[in-house]
DNA sequence: GTCTATATCTCGATAGAC
DNA sequence: GTCTATCGAGATATAGAC
């Protein structure tokens, strides 16, 4: 019976975490209280400090969660593809299928990042640790093209990426989404 | 003596809204209180919604503020600078001297526009108005240099500019910025 | 115009029954 | 593990004396 209520646990608490990432996503951090958590999980509020002591500690428990998801696709695209500028098209092609969600919210690390960094600097240092995990991958990448700039190439997409986002969401334009996916891809191309 | 008390009050709103202004970029907004600016302008609590009726309407009054400055800012230029690249060169310059408050706050006004973005659509409008101001003087500029797709070079720019202070920002990378200063004034140069 | 209360509300967090 | 009830902090906003 332990058992049971264990992996009962674990369930609720993942529900938790991928309900409170998609509602602070979407309404941001401070517009998205417990109690609003709490309805879309279909939860009674003081229940979750069963799961989590505190919001800060969701927060924490969103960003863990997030980076084991970016980790596992990173680790999939790597095996998936051998020709290493297919995997950075793979990268430019999340702005192509997130475009609705980016015109209407931004990046939902960049936005996070944004929001939450003048907080303290502890939380700062938790998200970017999210920014970090891209990141590095990218370098890598570069690396393994044999660009001796890796790391400044690799902040460069990462930067293009992210205005590119921010003005999607500012504009509401999806246009420019696509003329940044294109000129990205061009971009690699010639890199 | 009505007369000094309308030039008392209208310097204590300039006043207020300076204030608030750079408590809330670097605080951010939600953590930027009435009482944080009330003791920073010196001034009672109370006394805010004289000239203020909510926190709100200080923000439009930011806004509204920072619109007419940077506007001022622009027609400058157009004067002093006969030669359009020149120009855009001054726009770039920001990046270099506002570099250490980019990295520690972020652009003031793609931080604002994050951080407020989600909260209504009125808001996302009013400080979409502040980008827009930027922008429809880099399309001016683009335009005049003979550019048919001045629209994409002047959001290109945009994106480019936002995307370096966020990453720069996240990083805490003055290295960065140098690079991307030094790789948009050539991007200027070729265009 | 400025100040000192204070009302009111929301939210994160806790206590304790079940 | 889940619930209801409630506390306490902190914020916006108001009332009213000066």
């Amino acid at each position: 019976m332990a058992n049971v209520a264990i992996k009962k646990g674990q369930k609720n608490r993942l529900k938790i975490l991928q309900t409170a990432d998609q509602l602070i996503y979407k309404k941001g951090y401070h517009q998205t209280s417990f109690g609003d958590i709490a309805k879309a999980v279909g939860m009674a509020k003081g229940n979750f400090y069963y799961y989590f002591k505190s919001k800060e500690e969701i927060l924490d428990g969103i960003v863990a969660n997030r980076v084991e998801n970016i980790k596992l696709m990173l680790q999939q695209w790597d095996q998936q593809y051998p020709d290493i500028k297919e995997r950075l098209k793979r990268f430019v092609l999340i702005l192509d299928n997130e475009r609705q969600n980016i015109m209407d919210y931004g990046c939902p690390i960049g936005s996070l990042f944004v929001e939450l960094g003048k907080e303290d600097k502890k939380l700062q240092q938790n998200i970017r640790a999210l920014i970090q995990v891209f990141l590095d991958w990218l370098i890598v990448q570069f690396r393994l093209l044999g660009k001796d700039n890796a790391e400044f190439l690799a902040k460069e997409l990462m930067a293009k990426t992210q205005g590119a986002s921010l003005l999607a969401n500012v504009l509401a334009d999806e246009q420019f989404i696509d003329q940044t996916i294109d000129e990205l891809n061009a971009w690699i191309k010639r890199v």
